[in-house]
DNA sequence: CATCATTCCATTTTT
DNA sequence: TGGAATGATG
């Protein structure tokens, strides 16, 4: 051991950079197993670099990183957090310190961590270890499966949809809350379909178990359920001497739940967290699990807040905090920065959403003349549609850019199919999958898929079912193939070559399916490649669903990673990251907040963190834009039409100075002969009004 | 029974 | 706009 670790008066140089409450939550305990510690860490207050140093510290002192176990809300996250780890311990350590680090294997989200626990230890629980896991579109097809068993498809006034069906589903497990109460607080409409609700869910339960598939919920809920069983749980938590947890406040009970039944006494625990940042109640996140931390364990909690924040400036901080002091219950901590600057956030009006596209063009650029890159710049908003005019014009303008959190690589149809095959291999009894991939074959529809689908789960062994299945006619042609593919896959298992084979066999198919086939097989390519990166299929398959790669290639002009693009995000994805200059669109009533229907006071308050996330994220310079009117489509209100809006309420009149006001228009935009009117009249509406 | 065409309707954020 | 349910055709 070097000395620093041994001489309690020498303070290392890795400490010495932090400020007086950071140094406090990384050396709380100093090292050992301690008393629970809550972190309260406001906006850009080095949250990610504190939790860092405590992961590392911990090591330093002579922790065994295989016994730690940090959970953070993304894989990204999780990379972000073992690299800071390994360089600041390689500080203290020298060169043998990614070693260290590498051993540092139990870190991930809480979906993640759980699959692999579930998978040590499913003989105990009775789980088949070759589980698959489903994406959130398969458990939204296995619902729809069950709802038209259930004959709930043709109903007299119309049953919810499969997607709200799993949401509703997903809140329930999530917020571990009865039917009923989820039913009215969060999706009143459906409170009429309780009891077929019921038997829905109960049916998908059913299947699920049937298929040995599990959902995401069920990652989380399988593991509260061993943990509560106390030789399990002795087991488990003899397993982790130190347990870290980043984005408290976005934890829900099922979360909170692991937790406890992990450390019952809370000793070694760490949460890190901003109950300001609070954004994800949707997901059924319990602002309550951080506010209540302290007072849940025998012992006292130490209580640290960081309160400097270190990322924006004073005027841009100004007004984030004060937007976010309008908020009707009282947040105790006020961030404050020595960063001065004289340049106030800008609120920003433009006409419409085209001119809004048109300005944030413009300012992009500007700031990039400026000397600010693309790679530092980001555009922000409430919903992933909101950024679609904007993406066609910097599209148009050659402007490259990526777009996060929008539509997802494995939403793809060729791609999901290519998957499916995999999991069908994996895990025969995976209906859903093997569903899909029958109906890949000419003459295969959906009830022949599920004819064959129906005999292998009767017999004995899935797999030697299905080569003894007695395809339709119509599909004789290409059954040996599939066949031949399928047992390939089942016996001999090489990866990634695998990938290859069915995508070889795939490929016939994809012509004829899809039109733009050249364009798709693209990504097929970039599957495999992404594929060579994993140690075997179940890594490949497992890992994908839980963090899916962000754009597939078919968008046009793609960026390659080493050139500079601009960043498009929504809010909820862009948590935890910052940019120098940050526009943020569609700052109107109706955007943010969203305009549903009746939100609830809860719902409110939970926007207006949104809004406050959105503008923490801004280092040097921050723009709110307001067009004017803007377009929705299919509104129940019969059609597509224009809103007039206004200025967010959570910027009230009181608050206006802390922002500069203008209002912009782009020179075209008075009297540009290409520019089309923005106005929609349904002229055949009329032509056959002229006959009633 | 598979596949293609038509009509009707709709609540955003994600592991 | 697009996904889901229904209808028409091979």
């Amino acid at each position: 051991m070097n000395f620093a670790a041994r001489d309690s008066t020498f303070q290392p140089a890795y400490l010495a950079k932090l400020n007086d409450q950071q140094r406090q939550a990384v050396e709380h305990g100093d090292g050992m197993v301690a008393a629970p510690l809550l972190v309260i860490a406001g906006a850009g207050s080095g949250k990610t670099n504190t939790l860092a140093h405590r992961v590392a510290h911990l090591i330093v002192k002579g922790a065994d990183p295989r016994r730690i176990l940090l959970m953070t809300f993304s894989r990204r996250a999780a990379a972000e957090m073992a690299k800071r780890v390994e360089r600041i311990a390689g500080e203290v350590l020298g060169r043998d310190a990614s070693v260290i680090t590498d051993a540092l294997t139990w870190a991930g989200t809480f979906h993640g961590i759980g699959a692999r626990l579930l998978r040590d230890y499913a003989m105990e629980i009775g789980l088949d270890p070759a589980f698959t896991i489903h994406d959130r579109e398969d458990s939204a097809d296995l619902m729809n499966l069950a709802r038209h068993e259930l004959g709930f498809s043709k109903t007299e006034s119309r049953f919810p949809t499969k997607g709200t069906c799993l949401a509703i589903y997903s809140r329930a497990v999530n917020a571990q809350a009865p039917l009923g109460e989820v039913l009215g607080s969060a999706f009143p409409w459906c409170a009429g379909w309780a009891e077929q609700l019921k038997a829905l869910f109960s049916a998908y339960v059913e299947a699920k178990q049937a298929q040995n598939v599990l959902d995401y919920d069920d990652l989380l809920l399988y593991w509260a359920q061993m943990a509560a069983e106390p030789e399990i749980a002795a087991h488990l938590s003899g397993r982790f001497d130190h347990v870290l947890v980043d984005e408290y406040q976005d934890t829900n009970r099922l979360q909170a739940s692991i937790l406890t039944a992990l450390k019952p006494d809370g000793s070694g625990l760490t949460v890190v967290g901003d109950d300001a940042q609070s954004i994800y109640s949707f997901r059924a996140a319990e602002v309550r699990n951080i506010l209540d931390f302290p007072k849940q364990f025998a012992q006292a909690a130490a209580i640290v807040t960081l309160e400097r924040n270190y990322r924006s400036t004073e005027t841009i901080l100004a007004a984030a905090n004060a937007v976010i002091s309008e908020a009707s219950e009282r947040f105790t901590k006020n961030l404050w920065t020595e960063r001065r600057s004289s340049q106030k956030p800008k609120l920003v009006s433009v006409r419409d959403e085209a001119e809004q596209a048109n300005y944030v063009c413009q300012a992009i650029l500007a700031e990039r003349e400026a000397g600010t890159v693309l790679k530092s710049q980001a555009v922000l908003f409430r919903a992933s549609h909101h950024s679609g005019p904007l993406e066609i014009e910097l599209t148009r303008r050659n402007i490259p850019f990526v777009k996060f959190g929008g539509l997802k690589f494995l939403d793809a149809a060729h791609v999901k199919d290519m998957l499916a095959m995999l999991r069908f291999a994996e895990n025969p009894r995976d209906r859903v999958a093997g569903f899909r991939v029958l109906q890949l074959l000419p003459g295969i529809g959906p009830s022949a898929a599920s004819q064959i689908v129906e005999a292998m789960a009767t017999s004995l062994n899935e797999a030697m079912g299905l080569a003894r299945c007695r395809p339709p006619q119509r599909a004789a042609e290409d059954w040996p193939a599939f066949i031949a593919l399928y047992s390939g896959l089942r016996t001999g298992a090489k990866w990634p070559a695998d990938l290859e084979q069915v995508r070889l066999w795939y490929e016939p198919h994809l012509e004829r399916i899809h039109e733009d086939a050249t364009t798709r097989r693209a990504d097929l390519l970039q599957l495999e490649q992404i594929a060579s990166g994993y140690a075997s299929r179940e890594r490949f398959l497992t890992e994908l669903t839980l963090d899916p790669p962000d754009a597939t290639s078919d968008q046009a002009g793609l960026p390659h990673r080493d050139e500079d693009y601009l960043m498009l995000s929504t809010i909820h994805s862009a948590k935890g990251q910052e940019w120098k200059n940050v526009v943020v669109l569609n700052s109107v009533d109706g955007c943010i907040p969203a305009d549903l229907g009746v939100g609830t006071k809860e719902d409110i308050e939970e926007e207006r963190r949104l809004l406050y996330v959105a503008m923490t994220r801004a280092k040097d310079s921050l723009h709110l834009v307001m067009p004017q009117r803007f377009f929705v489509h299919g509104q129940a209100a019969r059609g597509d039409r224009h809103v007039y809006a206004s200025r967010t309420r959570f910027i009230p009149a009181s608050i206006l100075s802390a922002f500069e006001q203008t209002a912009w228009a782009s020179v075209q935009a008075k009297d540009d002969p290409r520019r089309q009117p923005q106005v929609r009249v349904d002229l055949g509406a009329r032509m056959r009004g002229m006959w009633k």
